[in-house]
DNA sequence: CCAACGATGGTCT
DNA sequence: GACCATCGTTGGC
């Protein structure tokens, strides 16, 4: 049977710590980095964040791959919102993608939510992925949307619930950096974080990352 | 294992 | 009309 932790009915994660709106409101690649290890919850369903990537907007290097690199349009909007709501975007004809935004009022930037190991919810997340195999849940931001459950209406959803959440997880031992993928301008810029997981997302690409940081915080 | 490719529709110029 | 912050399938090793 699947089980949402060795232990049963516990949970295994601090329901206690929900990340507030400072948070969020920190600098981009800052809020980026403090995520991985961290619980996101969507309704009945949650995984533990493995990956991430950066889009950072006025303010410090010019990010010509994010959404707000050409001014406010109306897809981007939410970006320039305070730190603290989602940002959901539909791409390629099929897939929304879950972003968080960062920073302050009227400073761009979002941290896209890659992927997550399955911690809670397992029987809806596998409908919802069509009954593949667990490895293909949540490894890609597509994926980990599909089984969240992340709709058109979760745009501009607060992530201090009651919809979305994020508790405080097990700080990493280790963080990974490398080039975002499937982006073609700004690939020399290293915003994609991730920590060793069989979910992280582009298996090959992760040959060429290094090692951040040791020892967590 | 892995490279190539098509699906599919919103967004922006 | 071009471009996508992707994924599943297919066909080759």
């Amino acid at each position: 049977m699947e089980n949402s932790s060795a232990n049963g009915s516990e949970k295994n994660w601090d329901h206690k710590k929900v990340l507030g709106a400072e948070f969020y409101q920190q600098k981009t690649l800052d809020v980026a980095r403090a995520l991985l290890g961290n619980v996101l919850v969507v309704g009945k369903t949650a995984v533990r964040i493995v990956e991430v990537e950066a889009y950072c907007g006025s303010g410090g290097v010019f990010d010509p791959a994010s959404h707000s690199s050409r001014g406010m349009t109306p897809r981007s909007a939410p970006m320039f919102e305070a730190g603290g709501i989602a940002y959901v975007y539909f791409i390629y004809g099929m897939y929304q993608m879950l972003n968080f935004v960062t920073d302050q009022e009227g400073v761009a930037g979002a941290v896209l939510i890659r992927a997550g190991e399955p911690i809670e919810g397992h029987a809806l997340m596998k409908k919802r992925r069509n009954g593949l195999a667990q490895k293909h849940w949540t490894s890609g931001p597509g994926k980990l949307a599909q089984a969240l459950g992340i709709k058109p209406h979760h745009n501009r959803a607060s992530l201090l619930g009651p919809e979305i959440q994020v508790f405080q997880g097990e700080r990493p031992d280790a963080i990974f950096v490398s080039p975002r993928v499937g982006i073609s301008e700004g690939i020399e810029l290293p915003w994609r974080f991730f920590i060793p997981s069989n979910y992280v997302s582009n298996v090959k690409e992760n040959q060429l990352a290094k090692p951040l940081r040791l020892g967590g915080r």
